[in-house]
DNA sequence: CCCTGATTCGC
DNA sequence: GCGAATCAGG
């Protein structure tokens, strides 16, 4: 079973790309041998289209409406010998969702609201607990360092900080630079 | 070359 | 209806 749009996946769909995510980060999420094709393709079927431009603004990409070209290659060719099977992409085990840095041992996981459904744009959307779990939820407090809370910002974006060895050394060799 | 969405069309 | 292939652009 691959994947058929259910009504389930169909909502995690509108939210994230209402949300703003872009084709291959929702394929992503959805998991499920969902490729950006699929999603683009589903997004489109269902109506929903142009948002706010998430990433590159593509000015004449999204905004601008194609002339309706009449598509100006051919359909498909019959390759007599395909040099080169296209490659497809393998399909990954299980890719679930964004793992951040493994979170360190005195992080307390004591919210977990918010599904992916529920999750709000501006929710924390620190995973918690085994995305294939039906019980898998985000941290969905206020998001205020980027797409985290501050704590889980934290972990999720520990600072390049070294504990010790060279700080001394780099230090001193830099009141020489 | 990476990414983005848009479109077409065989299935 | 679905999505790979393709296009067009940042």
């Amino acid at each position: 079973m691959t994947a058929g749009w259910t009504e389930d996946r169909v909502g995690a769909l509108k939210k994230l790309w209402l949300e703003g995510q872009s084709a291959s980060q929702i394929a992503k999420q959805l998991g499920g041998g969902v490729t950006r094709n699929a999603v683009i393709g589903k997004v489109h079927r269902l109506g929903l289209s142009g948002r706010a431009t998430p990433s590159q603004p593509a000015r004449t990409t999204t905004t601008a409406f194609r002339p309706a070209k009449t598509r100006t290659t051919p359909p498909k060719q019959d390759y007599g010998q395909p040099s080169a099977p296209r490659r497809i992409e393998a399909v990954q085990p299980r890719p679930t969702a964004p793992v951040p840095p493994t979170p360190l041992p005195v992080v307390v996981e004591q919210p977990g609201t918010a599904t992916v459904l529920t999750l709000g744009a501006h929710m924390c959307k620190w995973p918690i607990g085994d995305p294939s779990s039906r019980e898998f939820s985000f941290c969905g407090r206020r998001a205020s360092e980027g797409v985290y809370c501050g704590e889980h910002a934290r972990v999720a974006y520990q600072p390049a900080v070294k504990k010790n060895g060279t700080s001394e050394l780099t230090r001193s060799l830099r009141r020489y630079i």
